[in-house]
DNA sequence: TCTCTCACG
DNA sequence: ACGTACGTGAGAGAC
């Protein structure tokens, strides 16, 4: 099996044999017998560091870093999916039944146990293998998988007014590469994947609220290089950067943030003296507002959708829900009014100016509809 | 039971 | 001088 060559190759290479799956044994093979990395940085509890980008960092070193990373992967996939999803088929229905937590995460989304089914792998090819497990209930029915599109972007557009963002969305263009022409002032047309990849980093680490060193870690470009990508950003963007400013000003006047559904999150540190305890409930107040609108958009519209398929007397089923994508399994005799309600009761959940976008597939397995 | 790591948005 | 990107859940190891 794959994971005991992998197994095999990291035991040469190290000369020695060991738990790879254990954190502290692999950073002393690594760090103290390897000696890969004398700087080599240690947790709160004295175990170096062996996380995916430390790992990553060190592939120039030893060619055992690959060998480690692809027996986490798939030890990951392993243990996680293909081991423990087939535990939890129901003996009746022989389908697995998700929990949806409503009153467990802090920004008003819904979290998902026994098992999650809001991480099920999609970004590696073997985790896709995992996805396609997730079929429909028989040959007469299809997933239908519908998903907004940039909805935290759009909704720093709406919330914050900014003119541009908000512009760039209403013409709609690809929010990346308008944000990379703005950022490194170029036309649409000039704008390379490198600068694409960039502004894209950007446009997430803003949502969250990150520093000049975070993107410049991110990137694997120099501090100053991000401090500047940034300044442009605020520059091009002075309404997102407004929004930070003021969200932090009212958060420090009421203790809390809010939602365009006016759901709160309290953020008892906001006033902090100590100026990490202040920063981490800073980025939340940045965040949640943005992060607990798209939950509040998407919950409204779940309510609707469920509502008009008890009216219409439809068939096919709301399955699952991944914070920005609905999950349907639907005969196939149903599909066209199914694609219809959907994207319309996603759309106008709530009433905004900048435009809200779906994209709809159908597949056999969740993979294929994507 | 806690820590570390990693799967997803 | 300091730490440095938000929100989750689960498996494995260590204690």
């Amino acid at each position: 099996m794959e994971i005991a060559e992998h197994e095999k190759q990291i035991f040469e290479k190290a000369g020695v044999r060991f738990n790879i799956a254990s954190p502290k044994q692999l950073g002393e093979v690594l760090f103290d017998k390897l000696q890969l990395d004398p700087k080599a940085k240690k947790t709160k509890t004295g175990q170096y560091q062996t996380g995916e980008d430390v790992l990553l960092a060190l592939a120039l070193k030893s060619d055992i870093v690959q060998d480690i990373l692809n027996f986490r992967q798939l030890q990951k996939l392993k243990s996680t999916y293909v081991d423990a999803l087939p535990q939890l088929l129901n003996n009746k229905s022989q389908r697995v039944h998700t929990c949806f937590n409503q009153a467990v995460a802090s920004t008003g989304r819904l979290s998902s146990t026994n098992p999650n089914l809001q991480n099920i792998p999609i970004k590696t090819e073997r985790g896709r293998e995992v996805r396609k497990a997730f079929v429909a209930r028989d040959e007469n029915h299809v997933i239908v998988a519908a998903d907004y599109s940039q909805i935290e972007l759009r909704l720093v557009a709406e919330i914050s007014g900014d003119p541009a963002m908000r512009e760039a969305f209403i013409q709609g263009l690809d929010i990346h590469t308008a944000t990379a022409a703005k950022v490194y002032g170029v036309q649409l047309d000039d704008v390379t994947s490198d600068m694409r990849r960039n502004a894209k980093a950007v446009n997430f680490g803003i949502i969250y609220g990150q520093s000049a060193f975070g993107l410049s870690q991110n990137l694997g470009i120099p501090r100053r290089e991000a401090a500047e990508i940034i300044e442009q950003y605020f520059i091009q963007y002075p309404g997102i950067k407004s929004y930070m400013n003021n969200t932090i000003a009212f958060a420090q006047e009421n203790g809390y943030v809010e939602t365009l559904l006016k759901r709160r999150r309290y953020l008892r540190d906001i006033n902090s003296q100590n100026a990490t305890i202040r920063g981490f409930a800073e980025r939340n107040g940045i965040n949640a507002p943005i992060q607990g609108s798209a939950a509040d958009m998407i919950k409204i519209a779940m309510i609707h959708i469920h509502n008009d398929i008890k009216e219409k007397g439809l068939k096919g089923k709301m399955t699952m829900q991944v914070h920005d994508e609905l999950v349907f399994d639907v005969p196939k005799d149903e599909v066209e009014d199914f694609k219809e309600l959907i994207e319309f009761r996603m759309k106008n959940a709530i009433k905004t100016e900048v435009p809200i976008v779906v994209e709809i597939g159908i597949g056999k397995n969740w993979l294929e509809a994507h």
